[in-house]
DNA sequence: CATAGTACTTTACTGTTTGTAAAGTGTCAA
DNA sequence: TTGACACTTTACAAACAGTAAAGTACTATG
C-alpha cells in the first residue's frame, strides 16, 4: 500500500538467511552442521552467511568442542531478533490483510 | 525448518515486485501512475517489472484512453492470484507461521 | 611420521539481478 | 513546431548469488 516494501532488511531479505534466522528464532542454539543440514545449503554458503549475519550483530556464534572435534554453535543476539520480528512485520504490512484465497 | 525457503518464488521475492503483486491483489485494478506512487518507484523499473509479471502471466495488462490520452491498467490473473498466496504460504512456513493473519 | 579426515573458512570466479539514467515511441495540445 | 504525457527500451555500473577449489587447524590412524 505504501513504500514500506523499501523498509525490508535487505540482509533479512534473501531466501536462505532468512531460513537461518528463523531456524535460530525457533531455537535457542543451533550447531553449523545442524543448520547446514536443515536448510541444505553448502557449507561455503553458510558459513559466508553467518559472517553477514554475525557483522550485523544479528547472531552470536559461539565455538566449541564435542570431545575433542571442534563445534560452532549459533544463536540470536537481542539485535537479531528485533531485526527479524520487524522484518516480519514488514513482511506483513506488505502482505498481510489480503491473503483471502489460499 | 525444511528447505521449503527454495520453493520461494524468486520473481515474487523482491520488495518491489511483491508490492506490485499485493497492491493488485487488494484491488481488482490499477492504474499504471497509481500503481507508480504508491509504491514510489521509477517509470521505468516499473515497466520492467511489470513486463516481467506479464510474461509469467501473473498479471493483465490493459491499455485504453481516459480522453484521448493513453493509460494502462493492471490486475492480477487467476495464477497471480495463485502464485501470490502460493508465495505468501511458503514465507509462512520459513518464518513460522506469523505472517499475513489479520 | 605421514596421510587422511573433520569442521569449517577463504578465495576466485561466473552469471544474474538491481537500480538509475538517458534516449526512444506514439499521441496530443498549444 | 515544439513540448508534454504515458510509458518503453537500452545501456551500464554495482551488488549478489552460488559453486568449486584451496586453505587452516586440529585429530585420528596406520
Amino acid at each position: 500500500m505504501d513504500r514500506s516494501y523499501q523498509q525490508l532488511d535487505t540482509l533479512l531479505h534473501q531466501p536462505a538467511r532468512l531460513s537461518i534466522m528463523a531456524a535460530l528464532a525457533a531455537a535457542q542454539e543451533v550447531e553449523f552442521a545442524v543448520l547446514k543440514d536443515t536448510i541444505n545449503i553448502s557449507d561455503s554458503l553458510l558459513s559466508r552467511y553467518i559472517g553477514m549475519l554475525e557483522d550485523a550483530k544479528y547472531i552470536h556464534v559461539r565455538k566449541g568442542h564435542v570431545g575433542k572435534r571442534p563445534r560452532t554453535w549459533l544463536s540470536l543476539t537481542a539485535t537479531g531478533r528485533k531485526a527479524f520480528s520487524e522484518y516480519v512485520e514488514t513482511l506483513r504490512k506488505i502482505v498481510g490483510h489480503n491473503i483471502g484465497s489460499a
